[in-house]
DNA sequence: CTAGAGTGCAACCGGGTGGTTGCACCATGT
DNA sequence: ACATGGTGCAACCACCCGGTTGCACTCTAG
């Protein structure tokens, strides 16, 4: 639908894979990090990190600033709580239905 | 790593569809629905909402039980709640790393 | 000025994923 | 009994995704 829903997609997707969890981890420990000294305590190639930073980017969580000839990767954690709310107003609405169910059953009792 | 992990991993990978939230959207409102009830109010073949709701279900948002001919889907909405937990976790350590990082400052001053 | 560290770009590969179609397999209602 | 509505299973397809390798570029240090 909208773009918030498209950010939303964004968030989840990149979330859904392990290493990105991890850099994310790493990243809220660790204030600032560049692609290469991630990727020196990851499993994988340079390459790699860099391409899970670059969708970590396209959904918001982390942002690039150039340093000279480095680039380093900050943790932005809004777009966690944006979707942190999505899930728990989904389980509020799922929660309300079962209050109004029981109210009925009660009711027609 | 542990299984927890990856149960993790399995809730935002089915959140991450946008197609599957929408599903999640309708069993918050309607308690339980079949495929192919659901397969009506989607662009898509019954065949692929199974898989959707089997994907949900590998995720444990989704509980199937069978009733007569038909198997109707009701929301679990647990996972939900750990998976917010994590991301606001993650959030939280970030917000005191940030914390630490201003005293620091004003102690070096 | 030049060697080397850090990054960027592009091609390529295997496997996973969302989607489709076709058909067989129950249950149920008349 | 049997036609039918709801599922389940399997094959197939195009595309995306995580990963690699190779190489060109750019900034810094000496």
């Amino acid at each position: 639908m909208n773009a918030h829903d498209r950010r939303l997609g964004a968030v989840f997707s990149a979330l859904a894979d392990p290493t990105r969890r991890r850099l994310l981890g790493r990243l809220a420990e660790q204030q600032s990090a560049t692609a290469t000294e991630l990727a020196a305590a990851e499993p994988v190639s340079r390459q790699a990190i860099v391409k899970h930073l670059q969708s970590l980017d396209e959904a918001g969580l982390v942002t690039p600033a150039r340093a000279g000839r480095e680039v380093r990767y900050a943790l932005t954690p809004a777009p966690l709580e944006d979707a942190a709310g999505w899930m728990t107003t989904v389980g509020a609405q799922w929660d309300r239905r079962l209050a109004r169910l029981r109210g009925k059953l009660e009711a027609g009792k």
